[in-house]
DNA sequence: TTAATTACTTGCAAAATGCAAGTAATTTTA
DNA sequence: TAAAATTACTTGCATTTTGCAAGTAATTAA
């Protein structure tokens, strides 16, 4: 059964961070947003290096709270397909906005330089084409 | 001596979390963002009930990270006045971000609905007007 | 001059994290 | 078609982080 989640406060910043508020959750967030990952072992493999069980803590707890999906994988039955509801493609203006204050602070690699130069030239438009992709994934015109 | 971080790769998402990615860390910067809170004890009083030594750990390791820095205060000498530096001020678009994901989707207190109608009416003035406010926080100009 | 206030520190229990080694259901290989 | 991989986890245990309660030293107020 789902652990109730003890808001803090009344506060969207404090609810929000109750939710995804870690070093991990984002992360896995941002792979399926921004680069197509949508396995636990594709999760596993990005480059933060993730141990297993908070791996699989957190696709629980993000499921339960209403950000990602369990789905059969197009290709296989032995992997799930992950992807996110439109409550977690609404994060992209936040995961945007964190992408381009990182950018601006820290060594980055050239795949994800690449991603905050598009969302520096058009923002609206990066998140607008972004997030109409996301709302196919998984769907049969995608494939 | 200043302990190193250790970022765990070359993401800005995840050299953004390295730095803030917990709990508590923003609900600090949202107190000095938005409801103008600058020291310790005021810290202390919000309503999400931070513990002393997560605080003053919190406050060191922001310090470190260049996000806020320690100025005396201009009534007592018994407190310490914490303000943001321009790093802290430039996470605003985030903050207004998250603000306005949580908004979707928690309960909010009529305090911070306040906050999130005024961004969701003129994001970019919002964000404007909140930087150059921030930016003048402590100095003479302002007092 | 004594009592508050302010910004912390310290000690310890509880919870979260991280690592290594399973396991059960598929899928691939020989 | 049987054995070896793959996949998505779980489990046990050590380490780290968090949270609570109770200090403490430097101001400030009574």
């Amino acid at each position: 059964m789902p652990k109730k989640i003890n808001y803090r406060s009344d506060c969207p910043i404090s609810s929000s961070l109750d939710i995804w508020g870690d070093k991990w959750s984002l992360l896995i967030i941002r792979n399926m947003m921004f680069y197509d990952l949508n396995t636990y072992g594709e999760f596993l493999n990005a480059p933060e290096k993730i141990a297993t069980n908070i791996l699989a803590d957190r696709l629980l707890k993000l499921e339960e709270a209403g950000l990602i999906t369990k789905e059969e994988h197009p290709e296989s039955k032995a992997k799930i397909f992950y992807k996110l509801t439109p409550m977690g493609i609404n994060l992209l203006p936040v995961m945007t906005e964190i992408s381009l204050w990182g950018d601006k602070y820290f060594k980055i690699a050239p795949q994800a330089r690449a991603l905050t130069k598009l969302a520096k030239k058009d923002k609206p438009g990066f998140i607008k084409s972004l997030s109409e992709k996301l709302s196919n994934v998984g769907t049969k015109s995608n494939r």
